[in-house]
DNA sequence: CGATAGCTTGAGTAGATTCAAACAGAGTGG
DNA sequence: CCACTCTGTTTGAATCTACTCAAGCTATCG
């Protein structure tokens, strides 16, 4: 569903890439799923929950680079990285699937559309730190608050689990924090400021927008890095 | 010399790269080389000089995302994303070349092991975005400036760009300033106590590292997320 | 019902910003 | 050759955003 929602797929590379997939047991909440320098033999796919890259700090503080949602490869780099440079953990209990890298070099070498279509996939992760380094680097914390929620409106809607006003986000202040590079208290004021703007509610792990363009006017937010367009074969 | 510190290159797949490379003209300080949204029929390769990525703001701020030196692909992501999310500007007077998007797509349909190198240059790319994450959202301003120095040391030292204590830096603390998120103010006082401390000089576009052992524990910096070790083939 | 995790509030502080002005050096034209 | 301009660096003072540390609150769960 998040493939085809940029490209097409042909019933063959569904085939391939399905029959090249994995299961893996559930894992609960606070999982690490892959340590940095590991070594790797395949790549994670996230059926179900929400996990996260991060990367600590010698004093115990980390920044999480990235939020994953169902859909997403957590670690597609991986297959020709071989080790991370990031830790990869599950905020939430989280549904998993394996590819092999040596499936994933079977693709490469027959199937150079959808070897396209993946390396197309961890551009729009580059794409997404991108945006974070904006975030993170120029605006306000409000500013990068108001960015993060549409950003997860927009992921969560191509794979059905938004409806553009509601979606399921259970996370703690604390976790958000580290997605914004400030602490759980200011994350927690300016969460008040976004609720008494009447932007959006935010509780029992479930965020309401309220006023979706005000939000993104808020957050600056522009879609265009989540390359939504769907492209040509 | 880039590839090779990384990998094994076959003399038919550098062939294959030598062949499928323009000449472009070269470009002065300043110059904005890639607009973002504009389709992209080839990716540019920099051959001498100083680029980099970068997104505006509103306001007229701007965040730079990532400097390029020396044998880097500007945006070799663009020929999967085919139009680019960021500018890409050169900062120093710059040499380029150019590689066809139609070559690259040869390259993916004949040389799998190539197309995962390139794979693999865009996936670092991704990895120095996640450490510039890092470095925003939770690093001190000395601490971003002190990792930003020993992060090019690095990786002009690959190239044969920097011996390790010394490297030609022609930039301003303007352009300094807007890849580490801060005002130009602050980075030239946060320059200042760098200096105090000995760590380095940088004046008349040349930076010499007096102290580098220190600087790196200043900047955190561990040249890990740079993946400089060699890969078998 | 107490324990616990997560959220909220307050007061004092630190790091970075803003705005303004001064200074240094390189290049230019009279 | 000197004055002038321009760009980039430096300095100072006031301000603001976000941090720290601490304590209190609230909901949930066993």
């Amino acid at each position: 569903m998040k493939l085809r929602a940029r490209d097409e797929i042909s019933a063959e590379e569904e085939a391939a890439i399905r029959s090249s997939l994995l299961p893996r047991a559930a894992v609960p909440a606070d999982t690490t799923i892959i340590r940095p320098g590991e070594e790797l033999r395949h790549s994670t796919l996230l059926l179900d929950g929400i996990a996260c890259r991060y990367k600590d700090m010698r004093d115990g503080q980390r920044q999480i680079t990235e939020l994953h949602v169902a859909g997403d490869f957590l670690d597609l780099h991986s297959f020709t990285l071989k080790r991370l440079d990031h830790f990869v953990m599950a905020l939430t209990p989280c549904k998993l699937a394996l590819m092999p890298h040596t499936k994933l070099t079977e693709i490469t070498e027959r199937h150079p559309h959808l070897t396209r279509v993946y390396w197309f996939g961890t551009n729009v992760d580059a794409a997404v730190h991108r945006e974070w380094e904006v975030s993170l680097g120029r605006r306000s914390a409000l500013s990068r608050l108001a960015h993060l929620f549409c950003e997860l409106n927009v992921r969560l809607e191509i794979v059905g689990l938004s409806d553009g006003m509601y979606y399921d986000l259970p996370l703690t202040q604390a976790e958000v924090a580290d997605c914004l590079g400030i602490t759980p208290v200011h994350c927690n004021r300016v969460m008040q400021e976004l609720r008494e703007r009447k932007l959006l509610e935010w509780k029992g792990g479930r965020l309401s927008i309220l006023n979706r363009d005000e939000l993104a006017r808020v957050g600056e937010f522009d879609p265009a890095y989540l390359y939504l367009e769907k492209r040509r074969r």
